[in-house]
DNA sequence: AGCCAGGCTACCG
DNA sequence: CGGTAGCATGGC
C-alpha cells in the first residue's frame, strides 16, 4: 500500500469495519468492559451530564501509563466514597485521595493531580477549558488534554498515544520518536474537522493495538 | 518472575 | 533545546 495522507482514512475504514463502533469514552455508567462490544457504540452523545463529564477527566488523569482495568477501580474507589465530583475532591484529605487512587498505580502523584485539576475544573465554572490552560494545571501533558477535550468536552482535538505513535511508525508515517505536535496536526490535515470520527478513530487504535498486544509483533495493516 | 500498561514532571547535559 | 529516571499497581 502506497503511504501518503489519503491513507489515513482508508486505514479508519478498515479498523472500523474490523472492530466496529468502540463507544467511547468509557463510563462506569457504561459499563461493559466485557462484552467486547465497546461502552455505548454509536452513541455520541455522552457525556451526558456533568458528572460524566467530570468522571471522564479524572480518568483520563488517572489512565496515564496505566491499564484501564486498574483505573476502573480506582474510579469505582473514589465513586464509593464519594469522591467523584470536583468539589469533593477539593475539598477531600489527600490522604484519603491517595487510598482511594491506589489501584491506578503512581498513586501520591495522581492524587496531587486529581488535586489541582478539581480546583480548576471548579474554577471553569462550567466552560470549555483551552488547551494552553489544561497544559497549565500540573499533571496535564498534550494526551491527557487531548483526551478531556475530545471525549469530555466534545473538542475536534486528535489525541496521539503511544499506540499511536507505534502503530503508525511501523506503517511507515514517521519515525516512533516523532513530536507529538506534528503527528497530531498529521491526523488533523488529513481528516474532515469531526469530534465523533476522532473520537472513533483514537478509539480504533487502542482496540486494535490491545489485539495485538506485543510492542515486538508489527501491527498488521489490516 | 518479569514485563507491560491509553504519560508527566523534574532535572540533566 | 533533546533525553531520561522516577513514579506504582495489577494482569498475564
Amino acid at each position: 500500500m502506497k503511504i501518503d495522507l489519503d491513507n489515513l482514512i482508508s486505514i479508519y475504514k478498515s479498523l472500523l469495519k474490523q472492530y466496529g463502533r468502540q463507544g467511547w469514552w468509557p463510563l462506569l455508567s457504561c459499563e461493559n468492559i466485557k462484552n467486547n462490544k465497546g461502552y455505548h457504540p454509536g452513541d455520541y452523545s455522552y457525556p451526558r451530564n456533568n458528572q460524566q463529564k467530570f468522571e471522564i477527566c479524572v480518568g483520563a488523569i488517572l489512565t496515564q501509563n496505566t491499564a484501564w482495568t486498574n483505573v476502573e477501580k480506582a474510579l469505582f474507589n473514589l465513586k464509593d466514597e464519594k469522591l467523584l465530583n470536583a468539589k469533593a475532591i477539593k475539598d477531600s484529605k489527600i490522604e484519603e485521595l491517595r487510598v482511594a487512587v491506589k489501584p491506578a498505580g503512581y498513586y501520591n502523584q495522581k492524587a496531587d493531580y486529581l488535586k489541582a485539576f478539581s480546583f480548576f475544573y471548579l474554577s471553569l465554572k462550567g466552560k470549555t477549558p483551552a488547551r494552553a490552560e489544561l497544559f497549565a494545571v500540573k499533571g496535564i501533558g498534550p494526551e491527557t488534554a487531548d483526551s478531556i477535550l475530545l471525549y469530555a468536552y466534545s473538542m475536534p482535538e486528535f489525541i496521539v498515544d503511544a499506540y499511536t505513535k507505534r502503530m503508525f511508525s511501523q506503517l511507515g508515517f514517521f519515525s516512533e520518536k516523532e513530536r507529538y505536535h506534528n503527528v497530531k496536526e498529521m491526523f488533523e490535515k488529513a481528516l474532515p474537522k469531526d469530534v465523533n470520527l476522532y473520537q472513533e478513530y483514537h478509539a480504533l487504535i487502542v482496540k486494535h493495538a490491545k489485539n495485538n498486544n506485543s510492542r515486538k509483533n508489527k501491527i498488521a495493516e489490516t
